[in-house]
DNA sequence: ATGTCGGCCCTAAGCCGACAA
DNA sequence: TTGTCGGCTTAGGGCCGACAT
């Protein structure tokens, strides 16, 4: 609420100040340019452009392509022969999971406009892409282009029925994530591939073992499977997608929300093998819980958090500071400082979005740096269509090290219904050793003008909720919030090998939790 | 190889042989009909009827629609009005998973002919059937009409490798079957939802919390999911479905396959928390190794397993006998008498597949029993289209006493590549007491005639090879079998935390595992 | 600058009986 | 009895510029 109005209220004047500073930085990068002219070809090269928009009705339509902003096609497409009648290309461009995708680029019509025909509606098909989603493009150094999608809040028919109190741990969660920005500790990241199902009921979690335990799984019949396979879930998997409905909604009186199951900060499992009340290590109890999800960060990052670079080290303070843990999949680790994180594991580069990504944008990518990955420049790199990845590459879990594609995201708006989701792939290239931040202070006035959450600075006034609280509330926790139908007591909460004893009204629409993965990651950006 | 030869030689007189045997199953019906006139109209609206078709390369064009066989028709669909000139209707089947497949009837043509149109194309696009695979209609009691697929094995491009003993385990595996049944003790049918496909690469498990193991897994690109996601799939969850290629294909040097991972037998884990070595409780090994796939069998069987009816209890004895066990999906509890275990598990009701269902034949479900359940009439039951579900219900999870659907499968002949796989579901109403078979020797007799295995009788001849043999054999390690890529010592059996050593060939496609079900499922048919 | 629409083309889905096996 | 085919109709995918905002 006080994010919504400070939003809206100061959103004139940010826009205002964003331009200035921007233009500021194309200045500093002209006169980066001239002083070192030996590096621009290097570093034109490494500039990656991008541009988010949000698909229309004609975009989505049968009917036709998609409409490419002018300017967007302009940053981010390898330029047409203008002189031709009908000016095309054809496109190639990979998304996060390594898949290529083809269209062809043209630009005709009257007035002249860039359009994506051929190859555009398989996209849209395949990646299920409705009107009001978004779609992004990157334009890589080398010339990678790269796309993500980011897709709606989905409001489904009937009521949003929303707990109250979830608009507010929204706030002490993002505030939490906050003061880790501000503590430039280290956090991670924690996310599921989108999925979404059909809760049709509740299940025993393991009848031969368990059997008539009252701690339940939930069924779930998942969309766009080759059958309608039937699936156990864990309820702390599971974030609501919008309403809940159907006659045979209850939710049972409500008994005090509290985490359960996954460990909701690191100060809940330090690091050992604690033997709980039930005589079993403590750091098995979300595995005998049932709910296991395989950790998922990179051997790169791994490497890199047990020994930092020395260049870095007064960036990364290490993995004492405070966590952030969803009960999904860790995805990566991303460190507090969110201008480091995405230089060291967003692009593996310095650079730095200058302010965040709004639907219908156009925005370069610039660079803080003064060193060779600075950018210098704002051309495409000359290439002839049909554009292909100059460097293909397998699929990025394989080369941890070279491209770490990243889900990102950013939400322009703050609703109680909000769910914007994400994912976009960046190169990702051996990390260049120059320090991103001269000291502290750069940071922090760097903070001041374009870390931005929500649409507002991260550092200023209100916002910063969290600042000086203690940050250990948990990202997982946040996900419960959300599901006012699974309450669960503090009793429950160490009881292996029982599973968490929930409700679920049935047919209720169901996804994996994004949102916590979204609204870090709109930090980062 | 033995199997093969006995079932190409002794299918003409075992057809034969069966004539006779439905010949005089029907004079029996008669002659019940006759004796008990009132509880015809009950009886008769109990009887199943179905039939499988294999289905031709029209039948699955886009260009037309399903022909079906005359007879078929007849038996399983509700009569047409045959005074009209384009005798129509709509159907409407339920498949495994409950949902609702509507198809338009219409007979037509010159000469006349049963065809499905409308909707036929539908179902044939999202179960992704090709020529060759089966679909199968059952007809309840009801009137319910439920339908099934069963797939084809799957020959990709490339040739066919298959380890060499692959055969013969398979052999000592379906033998541990065959003794379960003729000691008539209880076994596990396991199995996955059907999911394929493509391994992109091997990754840690557990980077986090055991970084570098040598214990991998698999990354696998699901085909048919929204984004191809990419997903961490233990190697024993996975079952080979046809060829092994790429240029990065390699195979360690052969270690002896064992049981690892999952428990292979009930004797491997009793049933108490004996502490392994590593000083954790051995009923985790198999979460610690972070292959959790959670159980999955319904309260119905698990209270008939601890309480079973007075009047089964000959036929039932108890949990105590030999199991077989899958590393996937504990799906069901059968018994193993085969009869009783259709009786009870299948339809709920006696009845009789009286003989191996194989593609392009109608079958009439008929019943050994004398009493109010038993056999005692053919015909359709009187309805008006559009045909719905007389009893709609949820999901059958979610009413476990009531409806019961089983994955069930049959394979006409052994082949080294040979997958079938098979999915359908059953009505399954509350459980008639009536005994089954009034003593040993109508056990044995009627396996004798009907009881087959792959098209040949289990109980005779060369058949029975596990019959003595102590039937702890694993059906997961079945499935180990069929991945000779896959190679684990012994010594890496009981090694928690870490995961099962694999090395993995890139690009093999791959199926979760079936097979197993459905050789199970051969013998319930 | 770009969202939407009508026009138009053309492919493919899909229903039909002919015909043959 | 039923698998396959050619004929035929129709729906809709998809490319285009017109037009309006």
């Amino acid at each position: 609420m006080v994010f919504l109005k400070t939003f809206f209220l100061g959103s004139q004047v940010e826009k205002r100040k964003e331009m200035q500073i921007e233009k500021k930085w194309r200045e500093g990068i002209a006169q980066a340019e001239a002083e070192d002219e030996d590096l621009e070809s290097a570093a034109k090269s490494m500039t990656p452009h991008m541009f988010c928009k949000t698909l229309t009705a004609s975009d989505t339509s049968t009917h036709g392509g998609f409409s490419v902003p002018r300017r967007a096609a302009e940053d981010c497409f390898p330029p047409l022969d203008y002189k031709q009648q009908r000016p095309s290309q054809e496109l190639v461009a990979k998304d996060l999971h390594g898949t290529e995708w083809k269209f062809r680029h043209i630009y005709r019509g009257q007035p002249r406009r860039h359009l994506l025909t051929t190859g555009w509606s398989a996209f849209v098909n395949k990646k299920k892409l409705v009107s009001g989603d978004a779609v992004l493009f990157l334009r890589g150094g080398d010339g990678e282009l790269r796309l993500g999608i980011r897709r709606a809040a989905q409001i489904k028919t009937g009521a949003t029925i929303l707990p109250p109190s979830s608009q507010l741990f929204k706030a002490s969660s993002v505030a939490a994530v906050v003061n880790a920005i501000s503590t430039r500790s280290t956090f991670d990241i924690c996310y599921n591939p989108r999925c979404s199902g059909l809760i049709v009921g509740v299940s025993d979690v393991d009848p031969t073992r368990w059997p008539g335990s009252k701690w339940k799984c939930l069924l779930v019949r998942w969309d766009d499977m080759e059958v309608n396979r039937l699936n156990r879930v864990s309820p702390w998997e599971i974030e609501l997608s919008g309403s809940v409905s159907g006659p045979n909604s209850f939710v049972l009186p409500g008994t005090k929300r509290s985490r359960v199951g996954f460990p909701a900060s690191k100060s809940d499992l330090p690091n050992g093998n604690e033997v709980s009340d039930f005589g079993e290590p403590l750091r098995f109890q979300k595995v005998l819980q049932g709910q296991e999800v395989f950790a998922y960060s990179t051997p790169y990052v791994g490497a890199e958090a047990s020994r930092p670079h020395p260049s870095d080290m007064r960036c990364y303070p290490g993995l004492s500071g405070p966590r952030i843990r969803s009960g999904g999949n860790i995805i990566r680790h991303l460190h507090a400082d969110a201008h480091n994180s995405v230089e060291r594991t967003v692009l593996g580069e310095p650079f730095q979005f200058h302010k965040v990504l709004q639907g219908q944008e156009t925005v370069s990518i610039l660079s803080y740096g003064r060193g060779p990955e600075a950018n210098q420049g704002n051309r495409w790199p000359t290439m002839n269509p049909p554009v292909h990845n100059v460097n293909p590459h397998p699929s990025p879990s394989l080369v941890p090290s070279q491209f770490t594609p990243l889900h990102y995201g950013n939400q322009n708006k703050l609703e109680a219904s909000n769910q914007v989701q994400s994912q976009m792939a960046f190169p990702h290239r051996p990390v260049g050793t120059q320090p991103f931040f001269r000291d502290n202070q750069n940071f922090v006035s760097m903070c001041k003008n374009s870390c931005r959450l929500f649409g507002f600075p991260l550092t200023e006034g209100k916002v910063a909720l969290g600042i000086g609280e203690n940050p250990t509330v948990s990202a997982s926790a946040y996900s419960h919030e959300s599901n006012n139908s699974l309450p669960c007591n503090e009793e429950q909460m160490y009881q292996p090998p029982l599973m968490p004893k929930v409700m679920v009204s049935s047919c209720t629409k169901v996804r994996d939790m994004h949102s916590v993965r979204d609204r870090l990651l709109d930090i980062a950006l």
